[in-house]
DNA sequence: CCCATGTTTGCATACGTATTCATTCCAGCA
DNA sequence: TGCTGGAATGAATACGTATGCAAACATGGG
C-alpha cells in the first residue's frame, strides 16, 4: 500500500488534472471522450485502481456487506454464502465475512461491522439479540436475518415457508399410511424448529393424530442419538420428520445400524435439500429451500432506500418438496 | 453512514482535541489518564467507532485480508475458513470474502483485493495463473496458496505433507496384505493430486506393485462412477485411495450398493478428514488435515513483514492417519 | 524557587478521492 | 464574425483520522 498509485499520478502522465480521472472511474460523471481515452491508457500502464477507502471516505457510503455466519455446522450456509457473494458482486459491493463462535452476533463482531459502516449485514445460521438489534438501528445499519425470525426485534426476516411445508409433509406422511409420527427438533428457540413443530404437529392435530416431540440441535450426533433411543426404548414410530437433512441422516443411520429398514417400517423426511440427501445411502425425501430466491430478497431489503430502514418486515417463501427414496 | 459519530464530536463532548481523542484510540499513543478516560465516557456516550477508512487510507495500511474460495464442493474448506475468520480477527483484521466461479482466481476478482489494498490473499481451493501471480507480485500483495501449490508463481504455499503422507498409506495397505491397487484422483493438474499419486504409485513400485489410476475431479459423483465402473468391468483392486474423503464417499456408496463389502473386499482409504468420515455410514479410514497449524502458518507468512514479501515459501506440514472401519 | 527533563496536548497537515464552482471550450446559429 | 448556451475542465475543498511539531505542562533535583 506504500506505493500506491495514485489518480494524481494518472493525471500527470495523461496531461489531465485529477478531477478528470475521477470522473472517469464516476459512472454518470461528464468527461469528453478524448480525455477518457488519454485517462484509460495511463491507468491501464500504471496499473491505477481506485482506492475505496478514500471513496468511501469521500461519498460517505461503503460498498461492503457484512456477511455473518455462525459456523460450519450445516452445509446448507455455505451454499448460500456463495450465492450472496456473487449476486453481490455483479451489483459492485464486496462481502466481509463475520465469524460467530456463538449463537447470537456479538458485541465484538458488531464492532468491525460498525468500524466498516458497512450497507449491510445478512446473519446466517444465527440470531440477533434484541439489544443487538437495537445497535443495529441505532447505528442505521439495514439487516436481515436468513433463515431466522426474531419477533420484535424489527429486522427484517426472510425465511422459508416453514410452518406450511411442515404441514404439507404431516398431510403426505398421512396419506402414506402412517399412523404414528416423531418430530425430532433444532435448537430451542431457533425460529425454524419452532415454526416447523408447530404446522406439523398441528396438521397432525387436525387429522386426529398425535406426535411424539425429541429435542435436539441441527447436529447429525444429536440425530443419531434421537435415532438409536427411539429403536432401543421401543418408541419406533410409522414416520420420522427431522428438523433438518443433517439430522435426518443420524436418524437414518442409527435406524440402518440397528436394522430398522427406511422407509419400509418407517418413513423419514428432512427439511433443506442439501447436496448431500441425493447420495445414493440416504435418497433423503426432504423440503428444499428457495435459495436463490432467499437471497435475492434478502439483497433487496437491503438495498432499496425505501425498505431498509423501515420497520422488519417478514418474509416466507413457498420451497418445493423433493421425495426421494425415503418416503 | 450519514451521520457518522466523529473524533471532533467525541472531542467537543470530552472538552479536549481530535488529536486525543485519536490517541486514545490508538495504542503506543502517549496519552494521560485523565484524558483517557474524559474521552472513553465520551466515546461510550456517543457510540463512537473510528472509521476505518479514514484510518486505513491516513495509515496507508488495509486491516482486511482477502480469502478466495472456489466453492462449496468440499466441506473441508469452510472449516479453515473459520479458523482463518477467528484468527485473524485476534489480530485485529477482517476477512475480505472472494468467491472465485472459476478454478483460478480471476482478474475480476483481484480489483477488489486491488481496491481494498488487503493486507494479504490466502487462496484456497483455487490456484492462481502464473500472470496472475504476477499481478500480486506487482502490487506487492502478500500472497498464500492454501493446500495448493503452483510451482514457478513464487507464491508462498502452505499444504499438507501430500506424497509422504501418500506413502504411508501405501505400506499401510501393503501390511494389510493387498496385492492390487487403485489410485481415484483429483482434477488434472491440481497439486494435491499430483503429489498423492506421485507419492503412493512411486511407494507401491518400491515395494513391487502397480497401480490402476483412475481420474477425477474431487466429487462425489465422479467418485461413484469410478466406483460402479471398478465393480461392473470387474477391475476391483484389493485396495483403493481416494484423493479426498468425498471422492471416496462416493465409490463406497457405489460398492455397497452393488454388494461389494468394504473391508472384507476392498480396503478403502481417503484423504482430508472431513466429519463425516467418522459418521456410521462411512468409517472412513482417511488422513487428517493439520488445519490448525496450516492456518497458524499461513497467517504467519502473510503478516511477517519479513517474509511476506520474499520469495515464496513452500510448506508441507505432517497430518495424522485416522484408521476406522475401512482398512 | 528555578531549571532541566520528560510527558501531554493542540494545531496543522496529509492520506486519495468526489464534487462544487467558476472558468474555459466549442458547436451552432444569426 | 460575434453570441449564446451547454459541455468539459481544473482548482479548491471536504471526508475522518494519525502524526510531526512546537508549545504547555508536570515532575523532581539542586
Amino acid at each position: 500500500m506504500e506505493n500506491q498509485v495514485t489518480a494524481h499520478e494518472v493525471a500527470k502522465l495523461a496531461g489531465v488534472s485529477q478531477s478528470s480521472v475521477s470522473r472517469v472511474f464516476t459512472k454518470g460523471a461528464s468527461v469528453s471522450g478524448k480525455t477518457r481515452e488519454k485517462v484509460l491508457k495511463a491507468a491501464e500502464q500504471l496499473g491505477y485502481r481506485p482506492n475505496e477507502y478514500a471513496r468511501s471516505l469521500i461519498m460517505r457510503k461503503s460498498s461492503l456487506i457484512g456477511l455473518v455466519m455462525k459456523g460450519v455446522s450445516n452445509p446448507y450456509y455455505p451454499h448460500a454464502v456463495k450465492k450472496f457473494t456473487s449476486e453481490l458482486k455483479k451489483l459492485g459491493y464486496s462481502v466481509l465475512l463475520i465469524d460467530t463462535d456463538d449463537i447470537e452476533l456479538q458485541m465484538h463482531d458488531i464492532d468491525a461491522l460498525l468500524s466498516y459502516h458497512v450497507a449491510g449485514v445478512v446473519i446466517m445460521d444465527a440470531t440477533a439479540s434484541l439489544q443487538t438489534a437495537e445497535m443495529l438501528k441505532r447505528f442505521r445499519i439495514p439487516a436481515v436475518l436468513f433463515n431466522r425470525v426474531v419477533p420484535g426485534s424489527g429486522l427484517h426476516s426472510v425465511s422459508c415457508e416453514n410452518e406450511t411445508a411442515a404441514r404439507e409433509i404431516a398431510r403426505l406422511l398421512i396419506d402414506r399410511g402412517c399412523k404414528s409420527f416423531t418430530y425430532v427438533g433444532g435448537r430451542e428457540g431457533a425460529s425454524t424448529h419452532i415454526e416447523r413443530l408447530k404446522g406439523f404437529t398441528e396438521e397432525l392435530e387436525n387429522h386426529g393424530f398425535g406426535c411424539q416431540v425429541l429435542p435436539g440441535d441441527f447436529t447429525y450426533g444429536t440425530g443419531y442419538r434421537n435415532g438409536a433411543e427411539m429403536v432401543e426404548s421401543g418408541r419406533l414410530t410409522d414416520a420420522v420428520f427431522a428438523v433438518t437433512d443433517i439430522m435426518a441422516y443420524g436418524i437414518f443411520d442409527a435406524f440402518r445400524d440397528r436394522g430398522v429398514r427406511v422407509p419400509e417400517q418407517v418413513k423419514l423426511i428432512g427439511f433443506d435439500d442439501i447436496e448431500m440427501s441425493s447420495w445414493s445411502p440416504y435418497q433423503l425425501s426432504t423440503y428444499a429451500h428457495p435459495v436463490d430466491r432467499m437471497v435475492a430478497l434478502s439483497i433487496e431489503l437491503l438495498l432499496d432506500p425505501e425498505r431498509s430502514h423501515a420497520d422488519g418486515e417478514v418474509h416466507y417463501l413457498p420451497g418445493e418438496m423433493k421425495l426421494r427414496g425415503t418416503t
